[in-house]
Order: C-alpha cells, then structure tokens, then sequence
DNA sequence: AGGTACTGTGGGAGCGCTCCCACAAGTGAT
DNA sequence: ATCACTTGTGGGAGCGCTCCCACAGTACCT
C-alpha cells in the first residue's frame, strides 16, 4: 500500500480544499455550497459548482460523519427471521413505501434483520455504535426490549404498530378499530345478525383494537355482545381452523364471521367448507389485511386494507422530523409522543 | 445543540483515549487491542479489555473509516426492481448465504435495488463516494456498464454469472454446462432419443453453456444434434409456450423436452397438455433451477438444482480476500480474473 | 459622523481514529 | 562487552470534513 502521507496526495478522489482552492474561494464557502446554506452569493456558488463538476468532487461520508457526528443512514429493523420478511407482502410493501419516501434524500436506508439472537446481538452493536442517526422498528412484540435500548441510547426511533396504548415511541398504525367496525358494519347491512370473531394474537395491540372494534360496533346497532362468538387466534391458517370449530361447536347458528387476518379467514374458510357451510349464502366471511391470499381464495375474501405502503411513508416522514430536530432528552420527555393513524378501507368481495 | 467543543467531554461515549488512559497505556495500544494485532502482552491486552468492558466502549465507525480508508461494508447490488427481488427465490437464497458467510465477519451488508434509472443515478454517486469496500453483482445483463465503471472506481467486486467467457470480474457460476449435461444424460437414460431443448435468452452466458451441454451430451452419446429440436427461449413462462409450440409444428416425433428454466417448462407443459401429450408417457419434462414451481407442478418437474446459498457464501469468500489484498489496479490487471464454477444436482421427479 | 445590523467569507480547531516512527527493554550470537 | 535483532509501547501527524469565530464590506438608521 502506498504511504500513509501520500494517500489522498494526487491521484485520489478530490478534497474539500483542491475544490476551494480551484474555485479560488476558502474552505467554508465550499461546504456551505455543498450543503445548500442560503448564505453564498450566487457568483461565488456558480464558480464553486463547477469547480466540484470539474474535479468530479464527491464528499468523503466518513469525513463528514465524523465531524458532523450524524450518519446519514437510517435502519429497518426487521425482527424477525428474513424468511418470513419475503414470505409476507406486509414487508415488501412497507419497504416499497420506505424507499420512496427516501428517494429525494440524501438519507440511506439499511435493512436489519434481528430474528436470532446473534442478529440482535449485531443489532445491539450496532446500535451502541451509533450507526444510524434513526430506526425504524415494524412488527415489534409487546415484551421486546429493543424500543427501551433505543430510547436509553437516544436513538430516534418510529414503530409501525404501538405495543400498546401506552406507547412511548412516536408510532404509525392504521386504524384496527375503525377497519374492525367497517367489516362488523358491513356484514349488519348485508342483514346477517350473528357475528362470530376470530381474533389475533391477544398480546398484540392492533388484535385488541380490532376486538374492541368488532364489539362496539354490534352494540351500537343495538346488539349485545355474545362472548361464546369470540373465540381468540393467533393469526395463522391453524389458529383460524381450530377457532372455527370451536366457534360452530358453540353456536351453530352463526351466519358470518369476522377474521382478524386473511390467513385466518383461509383457515376458517376450510372447516365451514367440511361441515357443510357455503360461502356466503350460509356464513358470511370478512378477513383482514387484503393480502394476495384473499384475491385467490376460493369464493374471493371481502378483506379489511391496510394502507401499508403509505405508512412506510408516514413512518419516514416522522422519523426524518425526529432526527432533524433531535433534542437533549430531557425536553423531549415532557412531549407525548407523536402518532399516526391512518384508515383502512373494506374491499369487497365474493364471501359476504 | 451544544457548542461544538464540548461536544463528547462527558456525557457523550467514551474515545479511545479514554480507555487508554483508563488502562493507563497510550491510545496506540489500545488500537492494537481493539485490531487485534499480535503484538500486545497479554497482560496489558487484559488490562485494556477490562477498562473496554468498563467503560463501555464501542469504535466510532466514521473515525475508523476515515483514518484507514475503509468503511467495512459491502453492497449486494441487485439491477433489478424490487418487485423481482421479492418474487423471485434465487434472491432471497442468495441473501441467505451472503448474511451466513458475513456473520462472523465484522462487515456490515448493504442492499441496493438499482431497477430504474433514478435508482442507478444513485447507485452510481454511491458508489463514487466510496462508501463501500466492495460489492457483489448479481443477475446482471451482457450489456450493463455497472462492472466497467466499478473497474474504473478500482472496487473490488464480484459477479454471479459472467456475463461472457471472457468476463474481467472476478466470478462465482453454478455449472450450467455440467447442469444441461446432466438433465440430457438422464433423458437419454431413460430411453428418450428424441431430446428437444428450449433455449434461455441468447444474451446470457449461462443460458449459451446449457445448450452447449444439451449439444455434447448428444454427441457424445453418438446422436446428431438436429438444429430443428433447439428453439430459443427467454427464460419466461410465455417463452417457453411459444417454443414448445414452434418445436411441436417442427418435430411431432419428440419424445423429451429439456427447459432452461423452470419457468419455460411450465410453459411448455401447457401446450403439451393442450397437445393431448401425457407427461412423461409420451413427451418427458426437466426444467432448470429446482424452483418452488417445479415442485408444485403437475406432475411435479424434474430439475436441475443450482446451490445458490453456496454461490452467495463463495462470493464472499471471494470478495473479502479481494479486498484484503488490494492492490495497485497495474499490477492487478497482470492477473488473470479468479473463477469459481459450483456443481449442480439433478432433482429427479415425476416428470421424466 | 457614528453607531448598529446584516451578508458573505476565510480559516482555526477539532471530530476519533489508524499508521508509523521512535525508542526502551530484553534476547541471543559473536 | 558489543552488536544485531525482536518485542512491546507511546504518541505525533494526518484522514476530510463541519462548526464557529472573526472580520471585511455594505446598508440603513440615528
């Protein structure tokens, strides 16, 4: 390797300072025209412009970095193991919203996966590190400590989908509520009138807001709330099978059900198919996320839609927010913290 | 903000002058350590160790890039949308083994789509900033300029699939040569004389060394290639209907079909089936790529399996020993450009 | 005329590390 | 005892930038 004093000396990537010292201006006039300061006379930034197009001047990240004390990079985390990460179109849509919201900035975005604990070993590194100047969290379980660690190290963070009505965090979530009482609404006016609900996995704030949802608006329809129609899930096609047959052995009669995700719905959809039922003319069925498995099911699954690519954006918008105006942390706990509610939409299909 | 001086005195993390200080040792020692450099006693190694536990140190990546001239990242550069990237599974495995060999590694991976031309403007400014230390290309077209331009940065990068047999990259391939070689062999095994071959897109290297195979398994077992059974495709399921269609018109008589991809040979099998042809009674099937697809067809499809988690991890094999040993690009071009050529592995199913 | 403000600019200091040179201390051959 | 290495260590210089202070120049009030 060539010596250490002569590294950048000649043949390497222009300084700060060759591009000064070509524009015939001083160090600081060059960095203000770099970094778009409104403080440059328009003579001044035109020459230093093409000094930079000349020299083909690009500024070294770690220099700046360094001095700047920010990275310019921001992280998804994901965590979860990266086979589910391509197995659900939740993550590709949401990465899809992301990168566009980043594409007009100079910001870069790192994708994490943490699902082992080696990962999240990494992570923890990583984060100590400061190598992001924020984080972006989806899919976190209420337990996680990753939202702690980020908070203790100041690390601006945005969660998609609050552990709790308590969060702490600045969040973006779509409206599980609001999309539960559309679904619950829609089948009351297609006049079925005992609605059974599968729902998600109880520890997971969104499944709450969608049972709190699926209750209220029966009873605002004037309908009590049979709890033998509520039987809990976990989002997958299993939970939704066994629910489903506890659902029919209790109440036989239920002419519609409401499930908290379309892989549920699958699930419920194969047990009313062996006992007989047909879909809809006997039950109704209503599941949630309007992923690629409602388009293909067979009748095709009325679904609840998240509107996830815009809440990639979302997300990046507050966290961008976040970073620009990081603050000591002290002033920053006397805030609520930030959230974003974004509604849902019912797509209406064959089963109900 | 806090004014500029003061900014890591105390509250901030700990420097290495810190530590050193901390260890009571000077702040090169304490580099050593933390490189891990041999010439250390192991006295004042445990020393520095424990006031590195102590005070919680972690390297400030940004100062370390700058001073050593690395970043101690590395970027997968996909030339393609996302969309193919979430779609198609040679990616998702390709990833697996990539983040298998750099898990113990303290390199960090970068992904970056560049599918639009916004997003290879990006590419390219990234890429002249030096933010990474090397890069792995995959799927990349004959004509593309992103390995000329990585040569003219002097990146250390490595490419899954040469583009030609003359590819200037250092490269990582599965044996398509061998892979068509095999799929032939085993057609011919099974008592079929009649073996037509449906091409790849004529663009890609790997595609022209499968009909390279396909020609010499036949010749050598003593039969004449008969031109009329070859008909290009292009790798998609449309491709490989519009083959299958032209080679039936030419040869009725055929009695197998080697595919270059699993794609094509569903393809081709809806026009068998539409031809009345029972598979693999009267017209036998193999694909190429061992993909979900060929193991949900019907019947399932004989294929030839390329180890692509192995490619990933060779690649970085490969590209860490390249960035290792750096060198002046003269003396670089002297050499010839390194190869790695994996085996394939005939899946056999029902098809054949 | 003097003050006050603002605009535009140059350049020192410093970010936290790595690299390398200098040098002390020990080891063994002559 | 001298020389020639080797091993381990400290610290200066420098990486390329940002931040900020200082200051010249101009404009506008008293």
């Amino acid at each position: 390797m060539a010596s250490h004093g002569a590294r950048g000396r000649s043949g390497g990537r222009p300084t700060l300072e060759e591009v000064a010292a070509r524009a015939g201006v001083g160090r600081g006039t060059v960095s203000r025209v770099i970094n778009g300061s409104p403080r440059v006379s328009d003579a001044t930034r035109a020459a230093v412009e093409a000094a930079v197009a000349e020299l083909g001047y690009v500024p070294n990240t770690a220099a700046r970095a360094l001095a700047a004390n920010r990275t310019d990079a921001i992280a998804l985390v994901v965590p979860e193991p990266e086979t589910r990460f391509f197995a659900e179109p939740y993550f590709s849509d949401m990465l899809r919203g992301v990168g566009a919201a980043l594409s007009d900035t100079e910001m870069q975005l790192l994708l994490i996966f943490a699902g082992s604990d080696r990962e999240r070993q990494r992570l923890a590194q990583y984060l100590a590190a400061h190598r992001v100047d924020g984080v972006l969290l989806v899919s976190v379980h209420a337990d996680d400590p990753l939202p702690d660690m980020l908070a203790q190290l100041e690390i601006p963070a945005v969660i998609s989908g609050p552990r709790s009505a308590a969060e702490t965090l600045t969040s973006v979530d779509s409206d599980n509520y609001g999309g539960a009482r559309q679904a619950v609404e829609h089948l009351l006016g297609r006049g079925r009138r005992t609605i059974a609900h599968i729902t998600g996995r109880l520890d997971v704030y969104g499944a709450q807001r969608r049972i709190d949802g699926y209750r209220d608006a029966l009873r605002e329809a004037g309908h009590a709330v049979d709890e033998l129609l509520v039987e809990p899930g976990d989002f997958s096609e299993d939970g939704g099978r066994r629910a489903m047959e506890a659902l029919l052995a209790r109440r036989p009669d239920l002419d519609a059900v409401f499930a908290a995700s379309d892989v549920t719905a699958a699930g419920a959809r194969h047990v009313l198919r062996e006992a007989g039922r047909r879909i809809p003319d006997d039950v109704a069925l209503v599941g949630y996320d309007d992923s690629a498995i409602a388009r293909h099911l067979d009748p095709p699954l009325t679904s609840v839609r998240q509107p996830i690519e815009e809440m990639g954006r979302a997300m990046i918008d507050l966290l961008l927010a976040e970073v620009a105006d990081r603050r000591p942390a002290v002033s920053r706990e006397l805030e609520p913290p930030r959230r974003m509610v974004l509604a849902t939409e019912l797509v209406e299909r064959a089963s109900s």
